[in-house]
RNA sequence: GAGCGAUUAGCUCAGCUGGUAGAGCGCUACAUUGACAUUGUAGAGGUCACAAGUUCAAGUCUUGUAUCGCUCACCA
């Protein structure tokens, strides 16, 4: 008897599931579908579901975030696809401009090479080299990961078309009068030589010694004596009353570190009274508050440390020496001179870093191209307060709109090789800056002097920016027409100023539209005890290293079900297991199924209990996990479909059905045995989203008086 | 300095609009040629951080406290 039924169900059955015998086999098999093209897809389809693809980085493999990111976005776009909508995921890849050079200047490092010794061209061609082979690696695995993204639509940041958008864009800002290239503090690092937005910079706290110096008749205080050598103006608070003989703009002789000098008092707004001795000399170069407080009373301004971090000649004697060797040295020769008051030696306070190698943040001055960000973020501000822009969470949304009110002007210039070259004339004589998309410009605008052209390339936040224009092909293109503006922005919530903020308002700024509709913020991905992975700790899980032992279903589940959005999720890969055991257990359900309704009449029909079970249970299932999937709680619906399918479907009505299947009652049995498929159809449709590869594996055996459908990636999502 | 979040079973976390607590792993006992050992059944284990308040009713709402974490800003 029982081997009569088994020799009914296909084979493969008969084994448990193994995830690595058929993945790649159905990834193929929806590839050739041609289904990942919305333009292929069955049936009238009007409305558009659209998703732009976070494009990953292609500078190395993807960790376990990325599992994350295409959890999600897969599971939408499954989930709209089967819903009849016209669904779009535009997959890309990004050249990473800064952080890929910084990869590849690690490389370059263990070969013992550097890029300070390299032509720029040939630096450029072994990272676009780098980079192509890396980005063929990272397209596999995200098809390993079950990615229905449409393929034929794929873009490269580096792309012309991308390049021409964003030139656009550039020449748009100058025209509109919100861009500017100016000399402003910048965030310099030293030893990557290039600037950095405020977003790239980490503040780590530090103990230093805080010394306290005579200056003239005052008494000042600092952590950099090393900068100190430019110093001939003193800064106090208008209104402190221990300074009222000193006049604004008087002049004192002293003794300083090389010699006499002439100091001038300033009285300033900045000067705290509350802050040590309340006065302090400033160096404008090489702070940010010292150099808006030059630029309001006209004040001299001078390098003092340069590009490398070495002293200037300024410093005299202690010209060319590196800021940490020099410190100690010019203490002592203060010292020494009688002028050093005292040193307290627990000075808290957090230093600017650099966020790739955290090397001390030099500030200087430097000519830069700048955006204004207010008009552009007070529009991004309004498409939020108007709801043409939701979060997902309130929680996001006030994050959002703190960052967006007090934004800083955009410093879009980096000194880095790898990235989009800045189309520009920069006036050698009076550095004045021009956008020149077609290289027409010969002299200068301003003062008729000598131009040349800008060697920097753009802040890749400043492309990526503009992606969702890019990937639809605006403004002509028809993904453009049809899909603009987006449907949802899923990405990770470390990026919502980098780059959600940034897409909005640029956006915005060029069709006068929101990019997408909605943003999705997942959170971090860190290993079981809820710690950041890291390569030096030890504890990075690689998804592909998930996926060999576990299946890419069962880490997709292990990703999301229990994940709240927005929260940080811990991977255990216990957790993973568990899914694992869960498509195995899909598998026998299947098996069982089948088995039994091998002889299934065609006209079958339902007693009056099992069309009230239908009814209660699995009707009001597939409501519950559709809403849901609409309020964007996958994190839900998938735990809800777990226990559906095991402890409802697998545990209580398989085995009461047992004794039915066997009774005499021909029509219990026929009824119980359409009952059955029904649930196994449903189940295995609404589990689809999210566990692709053992849905659609278990759909290519089903019989075909079962499906809706050849490929159930297309099937109807159950109603 | 400012903002945000978290605190629920041994561990890692859910609990969406308030109705006497759930999952995975772990633990204990029993079962076994059953669709499935990637198993089944049963079970132990929680004054839901603390305090006060609103309410017929609070893990869930309000306020405060403590601890942890994250983000932003910044100092001479």
């Amino acid at each position: 008897m029982k081997e009569e039924r088994q020799s009914q169900i296909p084979e493969v059955f008969l084994s448990p599931y193994d995830p690595a015998k058929h993945e790649k086999r159905i990834y193929q098999l929806w590839e050739e579908s041609g289904f990942f093209n919305p333009d292929n897809l069955p049936g009238e389809r009007s409305e558009p579901f659209t998703i732009v693809m976070p494009p990953p980085n292609a500078n190395g493999s993807l960790h376990a975030g990325h599992g994350l990111v295409f959890a999600i976005e897969d599971t939408m776009m499954r989930f709209e696809r089967m819903r009849g909508k016209k669904a779009l995921w535009l997959p890309g890849a990004d050249h990473a401009g800064f952080e890929t050079q910084v990869v590849y200047e690690k490389k370059l490092q263990k070969e013992g090479r550097s890029r300070f010794q390299m032509e720029p061209k040939d630096l450029y061609n072994e990272i676009m080299d780098f980079t192509m082979s890396n980005k063929s690696i990272m397209e596999n695995q995200i098809r390993e990961l079950g990615a229905s993204c449409d393929w034929s639509r794929s873009l490269f940041t580096l792309d012309d078309s991308v390049i021409k958008i964003v030139y656009d864009t550039f020449k748009k800002l100058e025209e509109d009068g919100l861009l500017y290239r100016g000399a402003r503090t910048v965030n310099w690092c030293p030893k990557h030589q290039t600037s950095l937005s405020n977003l790239e910079v980490n503040y780590n706290e530090k103990t230093d010694p805080f010394y306290y110096f005579q200056y003239g008749p005052f008494v000042i205080g600092t952590a950099r004596p090393e900068t100190k050598f430019g110093d001939k103006y003193v800064v106090m608070h208008p209104d402190d009353a221990r300074y009222e003989d000193f006049q604004h703009g008087q002049k004192i002789d002293l003794e300083w570190i090389n010699g006499p000098i002439v100091a001038t008092v300033i009285k300033d707004q900045a000067g705290d009274p509350e802050m040590g001795s309340g006065v302090m000399t400033i160096t404008p170069w090489h702070s940010n508050i010292d150099f808006e407080i030059a630029k309001r009373h006209d004040l001299d301004y001078e390098q003092i440390i340069d590009w490398r971090g070495k002293l200037l000649p300024i410093a005299g004697e202690f010209d060319g020496m590196n800021i940490e060797e020099a410190r100690q040295k010019i203490v002592d020769k203060l010292d020494k001179k009688g002028l050093l008051v005292k040193i307290d030696d627990k000075y808290d306070h957090s230093v600017p870093c650099c966020y790739k190698c955290d090397k001390e943040i030099e500030p200087q001055i430097r000519e830069q191209w700048f955006v204004k960000m207010r008009p552009l973020a007070d529009k991004a501000i309004e498409a939020v307060d108007s709801g043409n822009v939701k979060f997902v969470t309130n929680r996001d949304e006030r994050v959002f709109r703190d960052w967006m009110s007090k934004i800083d002007d955009w410093n879009i210039s980096r000194q880095v090789v790898w990235g989009i070259p800045i189309p520009a004339k920069v006036c050698s004589e009076c550095g004045h800056g021009m956008v020149d998309l077609e290289s027409k410009i010969t002299k200068c605008e301003k003062c008729s002097g000598k131009v040349e052209k800008d060697p920097d390339t753009f802040d890749t936040w400043f492309s990526s920016g503009q992606w969702p224009l890019a990937t639809t092909h605006y403004p002509d293109g028809d993904d453009f027409k049809q899909h603009y503006p987006t449907s949802v922005m899923e990405t990770g919530k470390d990026i919502i100023f980098f780059w959600v903020s940034r897409m909005i308002m640029l956006g915005l700024y060029r069709t006068g539209r929101v990019p997408f509709k909605k943003v999705y913020l997942h959170g971090m991905v860190r290993d079981k005890h809820g710690k950041k992975m890291s390569k030096s700790k030890g504890n990075v899980i690689a998804p592909s290293e998930i996926q060999e032992r576990f299946g890419t279903d069962a880490l997709r589940m292990g990703l999301l079900v229990n994940t709240a959005p927005g929260s940080d999720m811990n991977l255990d890969p216990d957790k993973v297991n568990a899914y694992k055991k869960f498509a195995n257990k899909i598998w026998n359900i299947t098996r069982f199924v089948l088995e039994n309704t091998s002889d299934m009449p065609e006209q079958a029909t339902l007693t009056a209990d099992d069309a009230e079970n239908i009814k209660a249970k699995l009707k009001t299932t597939i409501a519950e996990i559709t809403k849901d999937m609409e309020k964007d709680r996958f994190d839900l619906a998938s735990e809800k479909l777990y226990h559906f399918v095991w402890s409802y479907f697998a545990s209580e009505l398989l085995e009461e059905s047992k004794p039915l299947l066997q009774s005499g009652d021909a029509s219990v049995r026929i009824s119980r045995q359409k009952l059955l498929r029904e649930y196994l159809i449903t189940s295995i449709k609404l589990l689809h989203p999210f566990m692709p590869f053992v849905t659609e594996t278990i759909w290519q055996e089903l019989p075909d008086d079962m499906k809706d459908h050849a490929v159930l990636m297309v099937a109807q999502w159950p109603k």
